[in-house]
DNA sequence: CGGCATCCGGGAAGATACTG
DNA sequence: CAGTATCTTCCCGGATGCCG
């Protein structure tokens, strides 16, 4: 009694003209968004990607890619000799989808339900610097900063109230911080202190850097 | 051989402290977005939610409007006697995720696969309004529109180079739109004329609010 | 090892019918 | 009108295995 379901190319669509709706097609599958971020600083490669998003399957993982691919987000590409590895990268227009990232992220840290405790990527900690940002509180400060998670390396620069965040190794830091993107969570949004050894360099630079940081008040529902 | 699996209660976390996560999943499941974009403009009803989303059924609405009022996104209110009717509205928190709405909306209309020939929801509309506005465009023009979709009324206006858009009836506007959400926007996006008697009052202030619009340019992929 | 196809179990989404 | 009950379909997540 099967009947027939003349599958229309796929069956999920929203039908609806919104913006907002082709937006959720786009990247409203699970782990879509996700991908995105890790993306955000840079290409990576399969297994890269896999490790910052734990609880994320291969087989997801290749269908979200193909996905992304298709819809003009990704690029596959493949470095040059010697390396000759694929990576995927983000198309220009997938770097703009940083401003979702970032209201969706700033909207959801308000959440009573919200538990800053859970592991945290490195491009997390890096994308959660650009949202959190408070350049009133920065005032002028300048400084230069160098994070380091493992492999990923990081430079963070505030001058003139605004605040960059790159890969990248810094040459010129003021202090360079080695630790786990959960312990600079800690340190920068708990205000708790960081692991002996764990900040090289002028740590009255990176005490100040702690301080341009603060997590929005909790929304109250009733 | 059943590895006891023990089901920590909702199997299907992310597991990531980052705020983006945390948000989708909050509002990441299917169609918990457009449910919140429906109500962006003050409480509804069951079926009159489901009247704009066409597509959705009733027990996929009933288990979002369980997630989000648990999330504390959405409150279920009764209006007093004598309507008597149960209606689902956001919390003020759940009204600050305008911004994502908007973002995300922006950042997909610039897709090559975005079909704005598609049926269209009047909260829609009224909120691409507010996210398409060109206040550079529209200097220092001062109007005030009515809109009336089927039941569903709203005013718009323009003022020093800004746009609201709310429910209600224009008692004081220039014009006056009767028409559908896909007329309307034919009109103001694609530059379609709108139907014979569809436009009451000065339609120099309708082609005047329509110029002050424009999506943007679709993304180079390659 | 990186990338991807395949199979399977569980659960969410979708359609329809039914109830107060 | 406002949901609930039920059934089917499909997606997600895990495991395995192939191939470069």
């Amino acid at each position: 009694m099967k009947l027939e379901k003349i599958t229309n190319k796929s069956g999920r669509r929203y039908d609806d003209a919104c913006g907002t709706a082709h937006g959720l097609e786009l990247i409203g599958e699970r782990w879509a968004l996700l991908v995105v971020r890790e993306l955000m600083f840079g290409p990576k490669r399969f297994g890269d990607l896999r490790a910052g998003l734990p609880g994320l399957s291969a087989n997801v993982l290749t269908q979200r890619l193909e996905g992304l691919e298709a819809a003009g987000i990704v690029q596959r590409r493949k470095l040059p000799p010697p390396a000759s590895v694929q990576v995927y990268g983000l198309t220009p227009w997938g770097l703009e989808a940083e401003p979702i990232i970032s209201e969706l992220g700033r909207w959801a840290a308000r959440s009573p339900k919200h538990d800053p405790s859970l592991p945290l990527s490195a491009a997390s900690m890096m994308l959660s610097f650009r949202t959190m940002f408070d350049a009133e509180e920065a005032g002028d400060a300048s400084m230069v900063l160098g994070f380091r998670f493992g492999e990923e390396a990081f430079v963070v620069t505030v001058a003139e109230g605004e605040l960059t965040a790159r890969r990248g190794e810094a040459d010129d830091a003021d202090v360079v911080v080695t630790a786990t993107p959960e312990q600079v969570a800690a340190a920068v949004y708990v205000d708790q202190p960081m692991p002996e050894g764990s900040v090289a360099g002028d740590a009255a630079v990176f005490a100040r850097f702690a301080s341009v940081f603060a997590l929005p008040d909790k929304a109250v529902i009733e």
